[in-house]
DNA sequence: ATAGATCATTGGAAGGAGAG
DNA sequence: CTCTCCTTCCAATGATCTAT
């Protein structure tokens, strides 16, 4: 095998492609959006931004709702509609930047694994679900080997969300989930304000 | 105010010990 | 060799405290 030496380029360089890369893969975002998703602080990567602004090959623009200028790759698409159903892990980039995801959906989003047992809101191990273009819905589930089963131990949906819609497209992929963890049944547990409407659903 | 450091919390994976 | 049991280690972010 041939290896070459290449020259480390120089940083403000190499932030400028991990923003413009960061830019592509979030269509658009604030500064801080695009400085986290390669950790570059943010008072470096204004002005890296300002310089790909600068160079055409981002533009500045306003998002409505949000209170900060926002990036835009010219890239960018924006699509007619979005289909998808899924449970996201908690580091799922839709949710792992925090302020973004309870920007862009109203989803306030917390890994309460790390939360002392008396504090939790909703519960240890919560996924998201995310329904269209939307974040309906969250659920605390664990893999129990032992008994074959997952437990859906809390379901909650967010406000103003079709509860019975939300409640059979999530009974659907609780299905898909325990098939793939290869486990035999889906238990859900009594917590959480849409566990009664999940649980008449799946009888 | 803001940034950095530290500790807290569990499931699971990996590896070793010991039994058969 | 195979299996079980046990211990150790790792992964991640949030809460809290300290320092600037």
């Amino acid at each position: 095998a041939e290896t070459r030496t290449v020259a480390s380029p120089p940083e403000d360089e190499a932030q400028r492609a991990l923003l413009l890369t960061a830019a592509r893969c979030h269509g658009v975002g604030t500064a801080a959006d695009l400085a986290d998703y390669f950790r570059i602080r943010p008072a470096e990567a204004h002005p890296r931004l300002e310089e790909l602004v600068a160079d055409g090959r981002l533009s500045r623009c306003t998002v409505e709702g949000w209170s900060v200028p926002a990036y835009r790759h010219p890239g960018v698409v924006i699509p007619k509609q979005v289909e998808g159903r899924a449970l996201l892990s908690p580091f799922d980039p839709v949710v792992w930047f925090r302020p973004r995801a309870e920007r862009l959906f109203g989803f306030r989003y917390r890994v309460e694994i790390y939360v002392p047992a008396g504090k939790r809101e909703f519960g240890y191990y919560v996924l998201p679900f995310l329904l269209g273009d939307r974040l309906v819905a969250r659920v605390d589930l664990k893999a129990d080997r032992a008994g074959d089963r997952l437990l859906a131990r809390g379901v909650f949906v967010e406000s103003g969300e079709d509860r019975e819609e939300v409640a059979g497209e999530l009974s659907s992929e609780l299905d898909r989930l325990a098939s793939f963890l290869d486990l035999n049944e889906v238990v859900v547990g009594r917590r959480g304000n849409l566990a009664k409407t999940l649980r008449a659903v799946r009888a």
